[in-house]
DNA sequence: ATACTATATGAACATTTAATCATAAAAAGG
DNA sequence: CCTTTTTATGATTAAATGTTCATATAGTAT
């Protein structure tokens, strides 16, 4: 395969390297939100969320509107539920075997 | 859910935000590989890939078995191929959808 | 014991990332 | 026009990451 596709997988999977990014993607599953509801709820700084949002989006995994002077987000790639879904399942098995090695 | 199953989820993908952490990845799917095939395959600075190979053992997404003076490193979570499927999709989607809209 | 091979790790450095504060830009309301 | 609200961004700093070189460690062979 490509070296390009693999940076740009990696980029991917770096998107989601942060819990609150893998967070605002959660709370996004409940559909579009606006910038506005999604700040009071990780309460963090807003321009923290903000640059947060900027990077999911950078790599495609939410996009955005404007709609006066508020911005809505939404999940574009719903592929990362999936993602999201396995990953935390390894997560969980992962945990689970390094528990019982040490019992 | 729980701020450190997030936190653990992030780990899992910071483990696969690297190119050459990938490539390691794709490169196991054949089997079981000693460190002393990898680095020749990787062409990269043995440090490094010692490294690299540290980053996915030390998430379980790797384990490694010592044989003399030689180390063989396998995939220990199976998962991470549906993972990094999934995640090359969405990669080649999003990619062919921007290419679309620039037309 | 000496020498050689394979792998890991310490130290140093450059780069990237995350967080915060302050401010800019854009829209809306008075 | 001035003020307020919402979101994004520049500047700064701290921390984490990736790379390299040199060396340590462990096993094997002579």
């Amino acid at each position: 395969m490509d070296e390009k596709v693999y940076e740009a997988e990696a980029e991917y999977f770096k998107a989601l390297s942060h819990p609150t990014r893998i967070k605002i993607v959660q709370y996004l599953k409940g559909g579009e939100r606006c910038v506005c509801e999604i700040v009071p709820y990780l309460k963090e700084e807003q321009s923290n969320v903000s640059r947060h949002l900027a990077a999911l989006k950078r790599v495609g995994i939410l996009s955005s509107r404007k709609e006066g002077v508020s911005v809505y987000y939404k999940v574009q790639d719903e592929n990362v539920y999936k993602i999201l879904d396995l990953a935390l399942s390894s997560v969980k098995r992962i945990a689970r075997e390094k528990a019982a090695i040490l019992s």
